[in-house]
Formats: C-alpha cells, structure tokens, sequence
DNA sequence: TGCATTTTTTGATTTCAGTCAAAAATCATT
DNA sequence: AATGATTTTTGACTGAAATCAAAAAATGCA
C-alpha cells in the first residue's frame, strides 16, 4: 500500500503531516532479484515497501543468509548505518517486482519528533522487530527445523509458494537440501 | 550505578523529571541466583541494573539458553507482557548479588511522552538490542565458535570469569563440552 | 581444614545435518 | 514447443558438535 494512505489508516497522521512526508518521499520500483540495498552499504534511508516482497539478508563468501522477510507496509531499516555510521552488513533484495517508498531516515526523525503517532509508530515497528528475534531465538533453540518448518507454513503459506526455497532455508537456519528432506517425508 | 544519577549523566533528565522517576521507583536487592524476573511470567515492570550483573535466559524442559547478558545501567523489559499481553518466554536470573530498579513500564512511558530525551534513551536502548540481536545472528552464521568465543572473551574478559561456563555456551550456541573443549585447544 | 556440592574437564560414541555431486523438475524466453 | 537456465530433489559420504557418562577440579561453607 502507498505509505501515504497507509499511515493514514493507521491514524498517526494529520493531514499537515501527511503533507510533510509527501515531500521527502522519494519512490521506487524494483525488478526481481534487484538489490533494495547492497551489502555493505551505508545508507541512511529507511526503506517502506508498498508493494511487494522482500528479503533482508547478510552474503559473505559464497554463503547467503536470510534474515527475515519484509512483507507490504514493513520498513527495511540500515541500523548500522543509521544510528552507528557504519556500513551495513545485511542488504535488502526484492524477491518479487517491488514498489519502495524511500525518506532519508534524518527527516523522518525530524517529522516524527513534532508527532508522537509517528513517534508511535516507529517505536512499534522496533517493539515488532525484537519480539521477532527473540521469538526466533526461541525457535531455533526449542524446536526442531520441521516443526519450524510447519510454523512458517501455517503462517505464510501462500506467502511463500514464490520464493526460492534456499531463501527459506537460510531463515530457517538449514540448509536447502535438509528443507528439501523435510517437505519430502510425510 | 543508581539509576538517577545514571539518567543525570546521560543528560536525559531535568531536575523534574528526575523528581518524578524518583517516586515510582522501587528497589530491590537479589541475591546470586535468584530469580529477577521468572520465566512463564507476565510483568509489566521495567528492570534497570544498577548493580551487579544478570542474565536474560529461556528455560524449557531441561534446557536452559542464554539470551544475553545484562551489565550495570541496561534494561531488562518483558517486550511480551508489556507489549503483547502475553506471558513473558523468557526470565532474568541474577548472577551476582544484584541491585535493580523496578520501574512499572506504565508510568516510564507517561513520563517519557513528556521528555523527548527520555523518549531518545528508550529508543537507543531498543536500537542497541537490535543491533545486537541481527551483529549475533551474523556472528552465529558466518563465523565458527572458537571465533565468537574469541570476540567474546576480547570483549568482556574480566567479566566472564566468574559466570559459570554454561551460561555463556548456551549464549554463544554450543554446549558447555565443547565450550570447555575450545579451551582447552591451545 | 575438610567435606559436600557445584562446575569443569575428559573420554567414548552417536547422530543430525552439512557437503559435494549429479539427476530431475521447473521456469523463463525466444 | 524447444532450448537453456534456474531451482529442487535425491544420493552417498563426512564431520563437527551433541550426547552420555564419569573423573577431576574448584568452590563454598560448617
């Protein structure tokens, strides 16, 4: 969805603020496979895609590591480079054709702090992303890759019936032949 | 360090504001061992280290997992109950006699709504857990024990000796056996 | 200091998933 | 539809770390 709307709907916008993002939006379409962010990067953008799917992923040597999976109305965020001023190690590559709406992180910031919605809003999407990685911790420790396996299924299934398999795999912390093992038995 | 002078040093407090973080406060001493916070729980308490050292861990079944470790002057927060109103999967376990400000998240938040940098501080301490969060899932994938032992070790020497070695095995992916063996090899 | 408990180390064995390699299937493009 | 490229599956083998078990060392405390 356009960021614009989308705050919107999630009330954390007057129509003055609104205005104000327009302004430093700046979009972008992406094809398959097309590089969001490179690795090692130093952006100091956020990215929100609108349309799309996405990955968030580390590559190093031959080995490709996905981090997790950015779906519509999520933000790809360069922490490293944002709040460290380092390169960032992850990059972020579009798995399907991808529409991004890209606001240097400085303004947002700017925006945000005359608006305590966004403000919100932004701790949210933090709050979201370490529930994820600990969930995840979780996972990886007290379940085994099939049950794993069967959660991700369960929640994204029709999600996930695009995406290279590898891809899944490396989230799930397995390597693609076991996640062709598993989906092969039962 | 107690947490007014702490916030004080950080410039994130007005006179004011220190007055009233005062009043909600409440301090309580645990001994080695003892449970800061139990697993399975459903506080909505925030947990600032102002002495000693603890650590955040999942416990299932027989297992026990390190997540990571609490220093003087860090937060512990149930991100589960708080955020999610759900029990909280993990615990926090005092490794040395430790002395913890207990905040209720409730009134932290009112107070910060008024205070940008408290706001600032609390959204530093969510952009540090997650940069560790996604620095350790890379550290996990790219690089071998002996090498995360190794930064682990450069990095808090002098801490690490007195936290019993399976802590830090759970924390850094292996068992306490092969923890043990690492040491052992030169 | 000595005893009991806890923690760490060492040893032997097993296993699960990784690696390497090749075949099969699927997908994309002309 | 046919070709080539990519992705997925299958097979055989390997190995690093887990497990199980017991000894040794360190720690705590009466």
């Amino acid at each position: 969805m356009d960021i614009i709307p989308y705050l919107k709907t999630q009330h954390l916008c007057t129509a003055e603020v609104v205005e104000q993002i327009s302004k430093f939006v700046h979009r972008k379409t992406f094809a398959k496979k097309e590089l969001i962010l490179p690795v090692e990067n130093s952006s100091k953008n956020i990215f929100f895609i609108e349309q799309g799917l996405a990955r968030v992923f580390y590559a190093k040597n031959n080995k490709d590591v996905t981090l997790y999976f950015l779906q519509e109305n999520k933000i790809g965020l360069p922490i490293d480079s944002i709040f460290y001023n380092q390169v960032c190690k992850f990059g972020i590559e579009a798995l399907t054709e991808t529409s991004v709406a890209i606001i240097a992180y400085e303004h947002w910031a700017n925006l945000s702090k005359d608006n305590p919605a966004l403000q919100q809003f932004s701790q949210q999407l933090m709050v979201d992303y370490i529930k994820n990685a600990t969930d995840r911790i979780y996972n990886l420790k007290f379940r085994s890759p099939r049950e794993r396996y069967d959660t991700m299924l369960s929640e994204f299934r029709a999600l996930f019936l695009h995406i290279p398999l590898g891809h899944i795999a490396s989230y799930l912390g397995i390597t693609q032949e076991t996640l062709s093992r598993l989906r092969a038995e039962k």
